[in-house]
DNA sequence: ATTGTGGCCTGCCCGC
DNA sequence: TGCGGGCAGGCCACAA
């Protein structure tokens, strides 16, 4: 599913698009557009406007626009667990984890059309993703790539949920999904049921330190389904690293696996 | 305010 | 071969 780090490849796909102008808004399925926007909304606020430049907060991708006459709305993509972006035919990730890699048409959601021939379209089958106007910026956490030992220790406050749900909660740390958390907690060695509030200064260090090698390395590698936990991440799986059989849980209303025996 | 739960959506896969 | 049920999870509304 599109976490970070697929969303940062859509959001450099789509970077050939600023400096282009709309001259059309492609929306077939009204149930796409959230916060109650029509296509003739989207069309008056849209079309004939140019691309000022694209932003990534977490998983959602702003487009910044500028109106011939005057200011536009910010155009914002989201892309739920199946939404992939192509730009001038082009696919941001070709492989998607539980998406279809098929692309049939019809789930085709969203799409603008481009002076001169591009487009940037979003195709989504199970219709998770957004096109909203607008969005509310202020609602989500620092982006989960500008971690500070300092913002760790703000957004896991001294709460009492667990801490794999804290890490889930885009208003406290924007940009991670179930797998780059597992993941992560995997390898900082720490138990996803922890009390967040409860972690010590070193076990902070630790998660940011893993949090920071996993971005790291599973974007070199392709993406959040390419971490060393995920081919054990199936029911009877054992830890990669000690051989014990991984718990399966629901944490934070999430699939969890972790491994009882190095996770504490 | 904080935390947890259920439901949305639908392709896919498994077992019968 | 077809069918039904479970599953995936980002996000939101809602409940306690």
């Amino acid at each position: 599913m599109p976490e970070l780090l697929e969303i940062e490849a859509y959001r450099r796909l789509a970077e050939p698009v600023v400096g282009r102008r709309i001259v059309a808004v492609i929306a077939p399925d009204p149930w796409f557009l959230k916060g109650g926007i029509t296509v003739d909304d989207l069309d008056l606020a849209l079309v004939g406007a140019r691309v000022e430049g694209l932003r990534r907060l977490g998983k959602l991708v702003c487009v910044d626009l500028a109106g011939p006459d005057g200011p536009r709305p910010v155009l914002g993509l989201r892309f739920g667990m199946t939404g992939r972006l192509l730009v001038d035919g082009r696919a941001g990730i070709e492989r998607l984890e539980y998406g279809s890699d098929r692309g049939l048409p019809e789930w085709d959601r969203f799409a603008l059309a481009f002076a001169g021939d591009g487009e940037l379209r979003i195709s989504d089958p199970r219709r998770l993703g957004a096109v909203e106007l607008d969005p509310d910026e202020s609602r989500l956490g620092p982006d989960a790539t500008t971690l500070t030992p300092a913002r760790v220790r703000d957004a896991l406050g001294d709460s009492d949920a667990p801490l794999k749900a804290r890490l889930l909660d885009q208003s406290r740390v924007a940009g991670l999904g179930n797998l780059l958390v597992d993941e992560t907690l995997w390898r900082a060695g720490l138990d996803p049921a922890r009390r967040a509030g409860g972690l010590g200064d070193a076990e902070r260090r630790r998660l940011l330190h893993a949090l920071r090698r996993v971005l790291d390395e599973l974007g070199d590698r392709g993406g959040s389904h390419t971490g060393d936990l995920m081919a054990a991440r199936v029911r009877g799986g054992s830890c990669p690293r000690d051989g014990t059989p991984l718990d399966r849980r629901t944490i934070g209303g999430r699939t969890t696996y972790s491994c009882p025996h190095h996770q504490r």
